[in-house]
RNA sequence: GGAGUGGGUUAGGUGAUCGCUUGUUCCCGUUUGGGCCUGGGGAUGAGAGGAAAGUCCGGACUCCAAAGGGCAGGGUGCUGGGUAACGCCCAGGCGGAGCAAUCCGACAUGAGCGCCACAGAAAACAUACCGCCGAUGGCAGAGAUCUUUCGAGAGCCUUUGCCAGGUAAGGGUGAAAUGGUGGGGUAAGAGCCCACCGCAUUCAUGGCAACAUGGAUGGCAGGGCAAGCAUCACCCGGAGCAAGACCAAAUAGGGGAACGAACCGAACGGGUUUCUUUUCAACUCAAUGAUGAGGCCUAUCGAGUUGAAGAUUGAAAUCGUGAUGAUUCGGGAGAGGUCGGCCCGACCGAAGUUCUCGGGUAGGUUGCUAGAAGCCCAUGGUAACAUGGGUUCCAGAGACAUGAUCACCCCCAGGUUCCUUGUGAGCGUGGGACAGAAUCCGGCUUAUCGACCCACUCCAUGU
RNA sequence: GUCCCCAUCGUCUAGUCUGGCCUAGGACGCCGCCCUUUCAAGGCGGCAACGCGGGUUCAAAUCCCGCUGGGGACG
């Protein structure tokens, strides 16, 4: 696929404002792994920014649990539908649980609330 | 072999796939005119810690005017050394714990002030509750003695009670009570005297010193708390990379300059029509069109038709004449506001346009990692460490980079099967700590599954 | 990241500087009893706390050190 070759640094939201914009416009989906917030955009490109807050734990899970779901957005921001800014707010079971799981909750939701073209397996998991 | 003490090293490994940050280097470039930002792909190299943590100390570095002296305030506190510096480290002394290796210790101060609840006689400068004594002195009683005028008297004797008084041994209180043990001594006692121990002063010897050892003298000098105030010695100016330096939009505001009002003088000069030309809008050709991975600015495309608005620093023709004008140049003064009833007077002194200056926000660049650096060797030193030589280059972010999945091996648990029943093999399960650089170093403290190495101590056994 | 501050019953606080009558006081709340026909108000009584671990001291909520948990300032 060659349209995936959008920049790293136009994948992330990284300004203050864009977020406090979600936060406060945006609807809420919760699951038992994480919670997702999301708000249509003006540009035609999608972002999503991940949310850690000082209740996660200490510095080392709080990387981590953003390392896991960047896995998780880069693989899956092929599918995703554009002009969406989309904030994510990991919740502590992430560190236990296994990846498909994640990955599998991760599609459920955005499907379901229409953010992702329905298609396609994993791009990298499992090929035997 | 077991138990233990001190120190050091390490922080699961290998491979595959998909990804992240960054250095070097090579290639790729489009098109509607121009420009900007982020580029894309390949090769190759590097990419968290012993504590990166807590921010408890100490420095480097930067700014604050100089960072020198003093005060205030703070810190440290046996001695000597190491160091850029330290509250750290090394060596030694003293005290304490342990059979020992070894470990622990804010471990300076005969001045002054303050505090020491309750209990106790008394809590810090002296005193005396119970008790003991009552030698000495006084009073009273009894006995004996002597004198006798037989009423009594005397005081040298013995004894009892009370008092003056002596005492700090014993009791009791308390966390703490005016050296301890033994003997002499005494009315009872007491360093009152003696011996040993402790203590103080002083001298000698050893040691750079803390201090140790020995002698002499004194005869108990005097409680605890300075992580209470204080004293003494030494150290510390303050803030911190969000320090600081540079570039610098938009908006508001600030400083400066010019023009600018009335009036005077001079100059210029207006309308209509046609053409030319500029701008805008709509429509047509021509299209939710035009790119290179994305984004942005600007010009638009490029010709035609129609309409509107301008231009005389475009042209021509014609009408017209000194009215008009937000025109230009020169002179010129102060329009306006406040105080004030008004004048005089005093004070302030501009809207607007153009230009310009500096501060400075967003944002960007830098500080930003070659260092009191690591490793090896030699020399000096008991050691901490120092000096010299060689060699290596090893993260640098700003929503914050090391991850995910799989396979095999290693370690640890407990499960099950097999047999050759044990330091056995196989199978599948779970787990592999504490923890993430953010200006950089030296320490300390705290967290931590283990593995390995070195030195030493004690016990047991063998030779 | 750098620099600061705080911690006492369920809640808000006093006491900390200057250690001891602290067995930690007060208010609101909770529980029980009295009063009242009943409820409220009122009266009486009770429960309930020094963040944790060391040290100094005869004695620590208080002084010192180290942790833990909250909160704040700086762009």
């Amino acid at each position: 696929m060659s349209d995936t070759h959008t920049p790293s640094s136009e994948l992330f939201l990284k300004k203050k404002e864009d977020f406090d914009r979600v936060k406060r416009e945006g609807r809420r989906r919760p699951t038992s792994l994480f919670n997702v917030m999301f708000c249509l955009t003006s540009t035609s490109r999608t972002r999503v920014g991940i949310v850690v807050g000082k209740r996660f734990g200490k510095a080392v899970a709080r990387n981590r649990g953003k390392r896991i779901f960047r896995e998780v957005v880069r693989k899956t921001h092929g599918l995703l539908v554009k002009g969406q800014d989309i904030v994510v707010f990991p919740k502590r079971p992430i560190l236990t649980c296994n990846h498909q799981a994640l990955y599998d909750s991760w599609v459920k939701v955005l499907m379901r609330e229409g953010l992702m073209s329905p298609i396609k397996p994993l791009p990298c998991v499992k090929q035997p």
